[in-house]
DNA sequence: TGACTAATTAGATGAATGACAAATTAGCGG
DNA sequence: CCGCTAATTTGTCATTCATCTAATTAGTCA
């Protein structure tokens, strides 16, 4: 049941500083002593509301030096802000939400464009909509609830291209896999979410 | 600021009960003792929770013999759950964001339809998606920011139409306006954000 | 009107939560 | 290793909130 995901993504979003801090971060990355400043609270009060954010994966953090630098994650913004909607209507009609056709068909053109007969990654898209689909091609292969080491992620990313550290790197970054304590895991979220709302 | 907005939508579903009354609402309309029996609480406890979903405008309310029964506002559901991501995003990308060329189009059709040259209001239309339209052709006359009094809407909606209590009443429904102690004013959002995902 | 049913209100209680100050930890640069 | 800075942890306090029970109100119907 993913009842707990929504409610706790709109626990999140439920308190007016954090929303703040989201409204802030829209406009790039910052640390916790410039939250601070700028929200009128101490640097603890930004530790207490970032770890709530965190926990509803809204945010991500980057260090430099000794600053932390937050900011947002943009698919899960999108794509948890639908989640309730489709939590409530989903049993009454009772089925998965399937992509519509067309979305179906674009895919299906850009996987064959980039992935070769004997499935190899052609090139990376640099296009985001093309390379979150490509992404996606090749993490369904993937186990799901299973946990990887990093080398068996490597092992598993060559079999498409050279450039694992590159791969999975955006695995991570597109929350694709979730990464901990160096085990890697399939993030079991609807994939479909991640891109349906790019143009 | 409509951050209390988005705010109060996001705390009404960060309960899981309520979420659970939402999903149950779903499956067609209920009274309070059925939700209660059906929730494992008390009916006291579904009064409060109603309160908070009330406040949220996410459900209504019919009576019929000693029941009352509630049911959902798909409308403002699908509505609340998109204005935290347009809040969130609005003054960073600093920039209206354009809808596609085919909905303008589809837009300017209906305008012409129901808007005669000169500027009269045929009548309103009852598709929701026209409807919809329509209120947006009309409440972009009005000033971002400004407060009218009851009297200067109803003035304004006359030019239009003689029905202007309907019509007030529908741009409160639909939140092309907020209403707070008789006062009123256009709501900022996006407004192509009401009837974008509609078929 | 009086009995019945459903909903609400009032009041109480325990749990969760937002905020802060103070102490601690983590990482950087000499 | 030492000092500096940023972040986190800890502990505390006041507030909010979910829930219940008991009392009250609202509305129906005979």
């Amino acid at each position: 049941m993913q009842l707990d995901k929504v409610v706790s993504y709109h626990k999140a979003l439920a308190d007016p500083k954090r929303v703040q801090i989201l409204i802030l971060l829209a406009q790039g990355e910052m640390n916790g002593q410039v939250l601070a400043e700028k929200l009128g609270v101490t640097p603890a009060t930004i530790t207490h509301h970032a770890a709530k954010l965190r926990e509803a994966s809204l945010i991500q953090e980057r260090r430099d030096k000794n600053a932390i630098y937050f900011s947002l994650d943009h698919y899960m913004i999108q794509s948890s802000s639908k989640a309730a909607v489709n939590l409530i209507y989903r049993k009454s009609e009772g089925g998965a939400q399937e992509m519509d056709e067309q979305q179906k068909q674009k895919r299906d053109g850009v996987i064959r464009n980039f992935i070769t007969q004997d499935g190899k990654l052609k090139s990376i898209p640099s296009q985001l909509k093309k390379k979150l689909m490509v992404l996606e091609h090749m993490v369904e292969k993937l186990e799901y609830g299973k946990k990887y080491s990093e080398k068996e992620i490597n092992e598993f990313i060559k079999t498409y291209h050279d450039d694992f550290a590159t791969l999975r790197r955006e695995f991570i970054m597109h929350q694709f896999m979730f990464r901990e304590d160096g085990i890697y895991e399939v993030n079991p979220q609807e994939m479909w979410a991640r891109w349906e709302t790019l143009s």
